[in-house]
DNA sequence: ATTTTGTTGCAACACAGTTGCAGCTAGATG
DNA sequence: CATCTAGCTGCAACTGTGTTGCAACAAAAT
């Protein structure tokens, strides 16, 4: 079962440079604890975090940051089937697209990579003439230890 | 570019019956909004439609039978990739599942029919030993028209 | 006809995400 | 290095989505 592979570290505010997105305090904290994180976050726990590398950072402040991320193609955005709460969870794009797959029971989340994935989007790439920016393919069901 | 088959109307209802879920004339009324829907409909977009046929229905009953169509898996919940609004929408689920595609630039929703989409479903159950439920893949992109 | 069990409307709530604005700061300019 | 300006920030107030406790009510089992 291959797993993403991990990301070099400080990647995120390098590829901000590039593209000419203004650095401050609150978004280097901010990236650090998306780049940092061991599982996926939601708005109100990055919020936690990044205080605790800067008090002053705002909630707005994070929905402006994720945005802002979102936009450049720098995050992805997540639903993980909801098994642990509404809202959005997110987390580094990385350079290959992974399929999130949420337990219903147990609430884990795993992540796959697959070249079926692959073939997939390009299928609809051709067929369907649709030029394919983001995809997010989320599964929920019973990981191996709830389906006993 | 094949599309998902329509659905005999009135089915929603009868499978409803089957499960030995309570029949209401407000179930009746959002079941019959949702079956007859042509386009992808928000809570509050049910919620309006439903009052057409009985006025008295309340927007918790509309999330309280979302809730209870989305169990028995009669429902799937989308973002549609968030291009018209925060929130979820709903559709009857089909005999196969389908891919959606929203255009980011017009905001377009098209639906695809895979073999590919059926095998890597396949692929994950066996390689990851994990039995699906449910599964949803949306993606952004430009449609043929607005690419250009 | 009666009883049981589940459903409903209501009103109040919790929470996610947004916005207008005044003040501030990164980084460009000379 | 001082100045300037576009763009960022905190704040507070707001919008919209989805949830909940409860008393009244209705479906369907008896």
């Amino acid at each position: 079962m291959p797993l993403p592979q991990t990301e070099i570290p400080g990647r995120l505010q390098e590829l901000c440079a590039q593209r000419g997105v203004r650095m401050t305090g609150q978004r280097r904290a901010i990236l650090e604890v998306i780049e940092t994180a061991k599982k996926h976050l939601d708005a109100s726990q990055i919020l936690r975090r990044a205080q605790r590398a800067d008090p002053t950072v705002n909630r707005s402040t994070i929905y402006r940051t994720l945005q802002l991320l979102k936009r450049q193609g720098l995050i992805d955005e997540l639903d993980l089937m909801h098994v642990n709460g509404e809202g959005h969870y997110y987390e580094r794009r990385m350079n290959r697209d992974h399929i999130h797959m949420a337990c219903l029971r147990c609430g884990k989340i795993m992540e796959f990579v697959s070249d079926v994935f692959e073939k997939l989007k390009r299928q609809v790439e051709r067929d369907c003439t649709f030029r394919i920016v983001v995809s997010r393919l989320e599964i929920g069901g019973y990981c191996a230890s709830c389906s006993k």
